[in-house]
DNA sequence: TCCGGAATCCCCATAAATAGGGATGGACGG
DNA sequence: CCGTCCATCCCTATTTATGGGGATTCCGGA
């Protein structure tokens, strides 16, 4: 995985920033820039899933603030590499301290370096990989579940029976080994099946 | 209280800035502010519905960069009222642009005050209730539940009655307004009442 | 062709949670 | 002193979910 030099994704709306890391990185030789995203939506993170990233550096902005404190799980699920965050923009203290690492807009290169290899010793986690993939019916009624719909709603809302809804729940939690709805909602906001907007109720 | 006084909602991350615009505008006396929102979740949102509010006054980066071209619209069509952008953090010009106003984190309080009678169309009235706080000992409760512990489990861990966490559990269903586990646990999330890493099971 | 997984449906019994209804004692402020 | 909030406890129904056990169809791969 990481004969050469590693593996960097940046994550910031400013392509100022995302061109400046580049040619800092680039100069050093230890990482390579191998992607940049100016955003999180769906499709941009399609392009990370199943590559080998050894570390994100994302500005925790690009996210709405009531899902900065989810961002560095998510994306350590999504990679398996390490998260560290870029502070281009004011971001909360608590948000900061969550991930790995923090680079400041002004940090120098050798500390910029210094932060991305700090986060790869510290990291290890792992936290990688299930026993059997769900499938797609699977996580469209975890979708579901994770919404805090009843078998009832679920079952209507696909046209199924209920019992067929309760079946599928019973795989899903031999599968994930995760026997509750709380359990579920996680595993689904990590996974990224679900958007933190749409639960409630 | 003041009749004459417009009415403002604020939403920002920030609570400095939050409080230092609503000293300005008590200060003046011609616009009040009557509530305050850190984001822009679902139940943030719900507070927002049905209110009688003049002008919002919101800081575009508390939602994604891709949502950010809707916000106004969206604010807008939730109030009722006018929507004026807070920039206290880098933002797209175009962004900026669409609200009906701009206000910087270093302008006057008479340039914030002037910019809010700019964007300012209608107004009435109507009044509201805050969500109610929850007490320590039911954010202890909701905590085990979004964990996905039993309430019996619950119950054993505080040595007290089943009966009494069936008890919380309702006041915190009521005085949050929502009644799944799924949505009680995004809620816990979001608060930080929760590290995600102690869910799961 | 046979086998397995996916998706669908069914039943039964039990566990857990929800929705009403109450009740008591203590603390705290007006 | 009174009212309110909090924390505690209790009961009865009813609704939902869980954990076993089955079953059939269809489809694609070995």
């Amino acid at each position: 995985m990481k004969t050469g030099s590693k593996r960097v994704v940046v994550i910031t709306p400013s392509t100022l920033v995302a061109r400046g890391v580049e040619a800092i990185l680039r100069e050093i030789g230890e990482f390579s820039v191998i992607g940049v995203l100016t955003d999180l939506s769906r499709t941009s993170e399609a392009r990370l899933r199943n590559r080998e990233v050894d570390v994100v550096l994302v500005d925790p902005t690009v996210v709405a603030v009531e899902e900065r404190m989810l961002l560095k799980s998510r994306l350590a699920a999504l990679t398996g590499g390490s998260v560290v965050a870029l502070a281009c923009s004011p971001c909360e203290g608590d948000v900061l301290r969550s991930f790995e690492g923090v680079v400041g807009l002004f940090d120098t290169p050798a500390t910029l370096v210094r932060t991305l290899r700090g986060s790869l010793e510290s990291g290890s986690e792992g936290v990688r990989a299930e026993g059997e993939e769900l499938s797609a019916r699977e996580k469209e009624i975890l979708v579901c579940v994770a919404k805090g719909m009843l078998n009832k709603e679920i079952a209507d809302k696909f046209n199924i029976s209920i019992y067929t809804v309760i079946t599928h729940r019973k795989n899903i939690t031999r599968k994930t080994g995760i026997k509750t709805v709380a359990g579920l909602t996680v595993y689904a906001l990590l996974n990224n099946l679900l958007d933190i907007n749409s639960v409630e109720e």
